[in-house]
DNA sequence: CTATTTGCAAATAATTTGCAGCTGG
DNA sequence: CCAGCTGCAAATTATTTGCAAATAG
């Protein structure tokens, strides 16, 4: 717990009890939270934690880049905690999505954009999104 | 007019006069519209259209593949009328969403998640995420 | 005709805000 | 201390729903 609050500290932000144990939480899961995924899954050891207080603190965490905000289509904002490049996998059938790490692909796609010299851009992150359709026939069952 | 009609009977959708001009619109736009972006550049022009006609013709031309949902940060969800492989560039500084489009990017990508062999996975469609920044100079006076 | 679709208003969901009281440094 | 945070409730924003009236085929 040492190391969170040392992270947030240094980037200017109070080490409260609320944002530790939210920030744990978010770094702890594995899926891509949302601000009441979070809530939820606190709720129990710290009931007097407000949901608002949850809002507030992902935004503080994002703004200052301990958390980036996760682009999806499913009507949540919702969060990710790995700040470095990578990629997402977004399965059609099941509605995962899993995190996908290569740095042999950061590296192909980067030096590709590299090459083009898109307009006056400098490219400071990539991401691929990378819609799938899960082949194992158990899950195949539950398509709805 | 004409082709837009057939698209949407092709697809089983009754050919109404909202459907033909919503969906105009939205291949129209520059850029990736939200049904309220939709609502306001048609209210003008039609003002008995309703914002939850919008909302609910969206839906429809999303459902049958006219339009595809766009995975965004800004808490509204946007659509594009862009139903093939592209890609999107998101500028740090303005906030602008752009287009980018490139056969030969497709292809390395793909080549290079076809090698790979991600679980059992059936890839769909690939759309990468570019995070980049601006370096007109004379944009660089408008960051905030 | 009649199954869909529309417009409207009310309902719900997600997020933000305002502010009094609490707390970390 | 006291500036920055939290909790709570109310406000706002985005989206969905229900239903009577309109309309495409």
């Amino acid at each position: 717990m040492l190391h969170l609050r040392d992270q947030l500290q240094s980037k200017g932000l109070k080490a409260t009890h609320q944002r530790l144990v939210i920030y744990q939480a978010a770094l702890n899961c594995e899926v891509h939270p949302s601000a009441e995924w979070v809530y939820e899954a606190l709720k129990q050891d710290h009931p007097s934690l407000s949901l608002g207080t949850v809002y507030k603190t992902l935004a503080s965490l994002e703004e200052v880049g301990l958390l980036r905000k996760m682009e999806t289509t499913d009507g949540q904002l919702r969060y990710d905690a790995k700040t470095h490049d990578h990629h997402h996998i977004f399965c059609a059938n099941t509605g995962e999505i899993m995190d996908f790490e290569d740095e042999e692909l950061n590296e192909v796609i980067k030096t590709f954009l590299a090459k083009k010299h898109i307009n006056n851009l400098s490219i400071r992150s990539v991401s691929l999104h990378i819609t799938g359709w899960k082949e194992d026939p158990l899950k195949q069952i539950e398509v709805k």
